[in-house]
DNA sequence: ATTCTCCTATCTATCAATAGGTAGATAGAT
DNA sequence: ATCTATCTACCTATTGATAGATAGGAGAAT
């Protein structure tokens, strides 16, 4: 049989409300309930809540560029496609705002281990999106602006889709990028 | 003398509190604490939290758009860049994130009088953006696009930039857009 | 095989801190 | 005498966190 794994439900509950509310918006005694343990259990998983926090960012990074896959791989304009699907998908599929986006937005009210988790996320975007306008035969400095411009067209299309109640939003201020 | 004007003072830190960790991050308590009040004497003001979230998202908004002016006013590229000057000016004079821009991060999470006021602001934008864009001789519907388009790249500039701590950032994030 | 030991995962029970909110009194100004 | 703005004192709910007990399984020692 599948083994509960209660320590992955315990972040997939977590993820959820935290892309709904932000950190606040996850809390042990909700996540217990919706299992069905008590907090005590969910502490014995993650000790403390920025620990809690902090596996969050992580491993939602970790997905996310597995998603993506290698920035040398696919051809540079077929890497960019995915990139920008990949955010409609955590948007359009879940119903949710991106989490390091969230997180990113109330990063100065975080515990540090969470605030440097947030900031990997991003760190990692930027590489990756350099490295593949750069093959695209982007100049460094370009390739640079241009990754900025496409992490923060595709964060704040979700903000902006999610405040308004209208996916189509998303792929109306997206719609120049690809 | 200059009287104190409380209700003012009283939106004056929640915004900044909100502008760094979203609704949560301000408290009656806080605020009551920081004026030398106490915390009972704020509901006096603020009947409720809701309220106060209400009235901050609106002041917000109405600050943001005396700032901008009219949209039939001056020159379209002049507006433009004022537009983005504004965003600019949220995140390096004040240091902070652009409060409609939090609460859009989690506004499924927000009572419904405060996250209506965060969409008015929204809506605000994508109105006064597409009357620019067409006087600047732009279709409707790539109107439509181009605002769409401004928003979502300013506002994820400005969590862009806060997570990575980086005010540069934010500038390489929007150069393409004026 | 039985017993002992240890680890895992949960439980009960509780704590101190903080939250938003309310009732009713009070001082001062109009 | 009324209104404004504050106070004191309290309530209930929720938060993250901790101490200590318990049940069950795995492996080793007898």
């Amino acid at each position: 049989m599948t083994k509960p794994d209660t320590a992955e439900r315990i972040l997939d509950i977590a993820e959820k409300a935290a892309r709904t509310g932000g950190y606040n918006a996850f809390s042990f005694r909700e996540i217990a309930a919706e299992i069905g343990i008590k907090s005590a259990s969910v502490h014995y998983h993650f000790p403390t809540k920025e620990a809690l926090g902090e596996a969050l960012a992580g491993r939602y990074s970790d997905n996310f560029f597995k998603v993506l896959g290698d920035p040398q791989g696919a051809e540079p304009a077929e890497l960019l496609k995915r990139y920008v699907a990949a955010y409609g998908a955590a948007l359009k599929q879940d119903g949710l705002m991106c989490l390091c986006g969230v997180f990113g937005a109330e990063i100065a009210d975080l515990p540090p281990p969470v605030a440097r988790a947030t900031r990997a996320f991003f760190e990692r975007n930027l590489d990756w999106l350099r490295q593949v306008h750069c093959r695209h035969g982007m100049a460094p400095e370009q390739a640079e602006k241009a990754a900025a411009h496409m992490i923060a067209a595709l964060e704040g299309a979700m903000i902006l889709a999610r405040a308004m109640g209208d996916a189509a939003l998303f792929d109306a201020a997206v719609a120049r990028l690809s």
